[in-house]
Parts: C-alpha cells; sequence; structure tokens
DNA sequence: CGAATGACCAAGC
DNA sequence: GGCTTGGCCATTC
C-alpha cells in the first residue's frame, strides 16, 4: 500500500497529471481553443493552472503531434514564449480569428469540454 | 532543504 | 480597459 504525500495526492497520481494534461488537450478539436485554467478544472485541480502550463512546457518530443497550439492563457492571449508567432500561424488556419489587440475572443472560440 | 523559476489566475486599484 | 499584487504548485538550483 502506497503512503500518499503530504499534499493528499499520492506520487502515481502527480506523475500521472501530465499525461491526463495531454490526453486532454488531444481532444480540443480543430478551430476551439481552451485555457490552462480550464484544462487544470477539468481535471478536477482548479489551482493547478501552473502545473498545466509546465506540462505543455515540457512536452516530450513523441507527443509534438497533439494540439498544443489550442491550449491560450485566461485573457485568450498567448503565452510569452519563442514560438508564439507558430502557434498564432496554426490557429488561423484553423480559422481561429485575433483581435486588433492580438487576443482570441473567448467567448466565440471557447472550448466547451470533452463530450460525454 | 530553502529559494528561485515559470506556456497561470483572480482580485484590487 | 490596463497594471500590480499575492497566491498557486511542480520543477529546478
Amino acid at each position: 500500500m502506497r503512503r500518499p504525500a503530504p499534499d493528499g495526492l499520492s506520487l502515481p497520481e502527480k506523475a500521472g497529471f501530465f499525461r491526463r494534461v495531454y490526453d486532454l488537450v488531444a481532444r480540443i478539436p480543430p478551430g476551439r481553443v481552451a485555457t490552462y485554467g480550464q484544462i487544470a478544472a477539468l481535471l478536477e485541480h482548479p489551482r493547478w493552472a501552473r502545473t498545466v502550463g509546465w506540462a505543455l512546457h515540457s512536452l516530450p518530443e513523441d507527443l509534438s503531434h497533439l494540439p498544443w497550439h489550442r491550449v491560450l492563457n485566461g485573457q485568450g492571449r498567448i503565452s510569452t514564449r519563442p514560438s508564439s508567432a507558430e502557434q498564432r500561424r496554426r490557429l488561423e488556419a484553423e480559422g481561429v480569428r485575433f483581435d486588433p489587440d492580438d487576443r482570441v475572443p473567448l467567448g466565440q472560440f471557447l472550448w466547451d469540454g470533452p463530450e460525454p
């Protein structure tokens, strides 16, 4: 029997969180976007938005095919990082439009979450 | 082990 | 609407 970590989460659950992030991101349909906080909330860890960001930051090479570009911050902006230009290209290629202030209108493009 | 570092966020001004 | 502040949590130094 494994002893839970001090924060109440077993070590395998922590380790599996990254993988669950990847599984969920893989289900975001083309032309839609999700936010870091939304991903965290859907995985039942509402305060782990930063950890979702870290999971995508350290995305393994063999998972580079999954639609990481469909994840934006809560303001509908692309988070600051080197490949932000490519992220915007990929989104616009799917029909996602940006406002003049470089924000995606979440009211129009935000993903509803996985279909049951 | 404490301190610093992020692809974050909500609240306050 | 923008900018600052404090909190958040895994990872790294």
